[in-house]
DNA sequence: CTCAATTTTCAAAAAGTTTTGAAAATACGG
DNA sequence: CCGTATTTTCAAAACTTTTTGAAAATTGAG
């Protein structure tokens, strides 16, 4: 397969796979091309490389540059600004993991917490159910909190050849 | 907090969080309706309990029947149907797990190895950097892969003591 | 400071997704 | 079978999200 025809299928599955994670389809593509791409690159190279508008450019940029996943360089003598992502990979999944449990897992085990104190007597059957269900969600996101904390936190090597000698 | 105003935010809040998961906002309320549920409703119970319509409803509980996290129950001696949900969280989150697995990662790393074969000279440094980008994510996904196959087929205790063991 | 290059904003348009509801299909008791 | 209860389908409407592009704001060289 060609270069070309490469990029193409990278950036666009990138994309694709991108919306069941909710990000957007442009923001994605955008995080693809600039993974592959060696050096920085400015907003009307983005542009053009993507055929997508001016506005649509910069609003993405931003986001990835507030996801921490990329990150405006300043080339000397050149008016223009440039972008380049981070290329470390095991940095980008930790740094969206980290992105993530703060936006959405941190803030429903904060709800869970609350939810588990409805009133009333334990023996009625509607709420024993709904306390036993907030309870064994809240269990298992509290670990999955703590183990995400680890991974935040760890070398690749020291976290991957833990995962291996464990699941081997 | 009262049950009733309880079960309105798990619900409404289970929605929201699944629209960030690549689920719909109503699918994953009748999932939170019926999680909390002690016993199995028919459609029309969920619809008035969600105030959604009946092709809504229809649609969206035939979709959790695939993704396999809630079944039809027949009660005897009733023409309805009536669905129940699986209450074991672990069990849930296994298959949710496992369908997305097999629905986006697997697809995803059978992309990558078609274009790390990329023709051309690995001197050239576009080519050298979509190269590596393109194998060190499928080298980090390989090992997600594995590591989840492991969970899919873990015991709840086995699997959460290991963590903590590894991760205390 | 001035001015052109560049970036940012945002209202309106386009695109995409979800929901509705009525009609069609199916299932079941008699 | 028949007739009704129930489920399913799907085109159109409603809603949501994304994209555009032109205008406004900002920046920096001279």
């Amino acid at each position: 397969m060609k270069l070309t025809e490469a990029k193409q299928q990278f950036i666009s599955s990138w994309g694709a796979f991108g919306t069941h994670w909710g990000i957007n389809r442009t923001m994605a593509q955008i995080h693809a091309l600039l993974l592959i791409s060696p050096d920085p690159m400015t907003q009307d190279d983005i542009m053009e490389e993507l055929d997508i508008s001016r506005g649509n450019t910069n609003m993405n940029i931003r986001e990835l540059i507030n996801w921490r996943l990329v990150e405006r360089v300043l080339l000397p003598g050149e008016r223009k600004e440039y972008f380049s992502a981070e290329k470390d990979i095991w940095k980008v999944v930790k740094q969206i993991v980290k992105e993530r449990k703060k936006r959405e897992l941190e803030p429903m085990l904060q709800l869970l917490d609350k939810l588990e104190e409805v009133d009333g007597d334990k023996k009625d059957k509607n709420i024993k159910t709904f306390v036993d269900t907030v309870s064994s969600i809240k269990k298992l996101g509290k670990q999955a909190d703590k183990t995400l904390d680890i991974m935040i936190k760890a070398e690749e090597n020291w976290f991957m050849g833990t995962m291996m000698k464990f699941f081997k």
